[in-house]
DNA sequence: GATGAATGAGGTTTCATTCAT
DNA sequence: GATGAATGAAACCTCATTCAT
């Protein structure tokens, strides 16, 4: 389901790859465990106790290896965030330097890598979401990592398109907000709300790269 | 504050009216407190007798009028989402039911509206939408509300507009979702990502129609 | 055996009003377990859970009334050092507000006094003084109380005898580490170093009064 | 710093010959680290990870030399009582053997000699002290270092000095309580509460000197 | 001989909830 | 109707100790 565009991250960025922090066998459990845990009932609805039942370790092996309950959730969803999360960025400037015909082709590489990204890590992101209104720590990584390693390279090339006329003169932080509420809504209807209703993919994924381009694209004549 | 567009429920849907269900002065403390602390702590994370002490009252009295700490929750929640949510509809048919010279001046009429009830409810809603995959209850009004109440007559609205050709002819989901995807992404960025930056709202504003306008204006010839 | 010169609070301080923070039964209860229990075996080799046992509560129920271990510690010792000491100074100053034929009449009143004292409070002082080098809080109430009630009247009455001749030009603070040293020596003995042995208080006494009243009493002529 | 009187223990008891016990260097540093930290935070109130942390090496390696916590603070105390306080003894056998103009030189010798040894190990004193109430093992040590090696000779030169009209006719026990007493409430000023005032320590042993002796010299003519 | 990982038992503290007054 | 006291259960976390490597 990858296209090639995907990028070689996703190969590469297995679980034990991505927890290289976990060196026993335990301790990637425990970090599965949290993942799991979290994502499905928060942060603070989950008992350490829990966690440790679900990894199948005692509950002080957790505190083993992070100090405080609140320095699993950190690691839990800081690698992602650190490790993952850059190596998009890289992968964003590959697409970016090929050539496309349109926009819609470009947006379409860019949809599709994105939505494959947030289907990989999906359950963090969630955590990362659900506790960034509570979690200063979380928020510092996410300022960080947006502001020193996304921001920059994306603005760069926003301004680029715009200067070939592929895309209308807005702000480079009101075309990102644009890209990522439209693919947002579209992964919170996909993987938050399962209403259960079957669910077209790639042609939602269609639809969504034609919302996004039409929303972004060249002012027409009126 | 609220434009004369804004409707007429936001002048009667002060917090007397909203919490009805509260007789007296201390239910009312109790339902403040508990809004205030759930939205900046989180539903698990705030404890009753934190509630009760912002409150001023003991924590045996919450518990006089809610049965369980969920019972609260609910209590705080479903009352924006039962009466507020529906008499929105009544005003959004109230808008929809004038003539608009183009869809942007329906959008625009619209988003001043959606915006200024996001302003007033913002707190509600922030609690409604973190604690939604946690409590099946909120889902099942949220599923309620909006499939019994604002689905339909939204979707008659959108047929219409189509009818028009003054929209794009996509299925009223989609519609939806990008309404709500562009506005709810305006509103984290207004609300709940304060990054501190100074906000122009009224300019910010003007681009979230123009966007919104764009993404779901009828398709122009190529 | 309390001597009548032992003075009012004897009769008065009864845990009851020693305790008056403790508003129910159970609180006093807890008070009493954490006493003796942090005196038979130390504050930080005593559980909590072992005390709510003792006195018959849940561990919550410490809790409700002392927030930490810690404040349930200065709980128990804070109100013989803040009400029972004044109280002894009260009464010191009536012993030595009387005329005595001589220096030895008045040790033996205070010593009376003082062992009396010690033996009505030897836990809670047993405790105090353990714990003296770890919790600061307990240090406080000592400097405190030491130094702005016990000293200046103390030092009046050691200058008013030395004026008198009945006792040797010392430094006041060297009378006072005098008599408390070999009171504290005779108590230890007595009640801390239970050596299993019989035990003739009241000759002991004597002999304790014969002691101070030499080292301190005037220079003879050699 | 020692005089000369002080006795030959003084150059001998290093840390090293103390801790013969002790044949590595990491041996040597537990017991460094734990003297250290029990004399600060109490038995009970140090953790083994601490002392390990301290020390620079594992947990694992205290449990290699010492089964259980309560042997490793054996281990720290007992040398002290069993090689110095005897090594002391000898000291004073000597002091003793020789001839003395008047008590008040033997009562110097003796306190220059004991409160040079407590300023060389208040830290071990201090722990012993602590944890005499709670730990029988060490109750034993004591008991058994003092009946057996240091109230026998003891009681021999008091006696010697009473017949030899030196000395007021008290009982050995008494005699030996007075000058621990005095000599305690001593090291308990100067190395216990440290106050933070300016300490003379030569004036104050003076003083202390002319205390104990007058308090046990002879009975002079009323 | 030393260690890092692991743990069972238990530490203090908090929680939502009940109940006598 | 309101409260302060009370609590069982469970929260997070720490401890002394063991063991495979």
């Amino acid at each position: 389901m990858d296209s090639g565009a995907t990028g070689r991250y996703q190969q590469m960025m297995t679980d034990e790859v991505l927890w290289s922090q976990a060196g026993t066998e335990k301790h990637r459990r425990i970090l599965d465990a949290a993942l799991e845990m979290f994502a499905d009932q928060g942060y603070a609805g989950t008992a350490t106790s829990e966690i440790a039942k679900k990894a199948g370790v005692s509950e002080a092996a957790i505190f083993r290896h992070y100090k405080t309950k609140k320095d699993l959730l950190i690691g839990v969803v800081a690698p992602v965030l650190r490790v993952v999360a850059p190596a998009l960025i890289a992968d964003i400037k590959g697409i970016l330097s090929r050539r496309y015909p349109d926009l819609r082709s470009l947006v379409a590489a860019l949809v599709v890598d994105r939505t494959a990204f947030v289907r990989r890590y999906h359950r963090v992101l969630r955590i990362a979401l659900q506790e960034l209104p509570f979690h200063a720590e979380i928020r510092a990584i996410v300022d960080e990592v947006f502001l020193r390693e996304i921001f920059p390279p994306a603005s760069e090339t926003i301004a680029d398109l715009q200067a070939r006329g592929e895309m209308m003169p807005l702000a480079p932080e009101l075309v990102m907000r644009t890209i990522i509420s439209l693919t947002a809504g579209f992964a919170v209807h996909r993987y938050f709300l399962r209403l259960g209703e079957p669910f077209d993919e790639a042609a939602e994924r269609e639809l969504l790269i034609g919302l996004i381009t039409k929303a972004l694209g060249p002012e027409r004549a009126d």
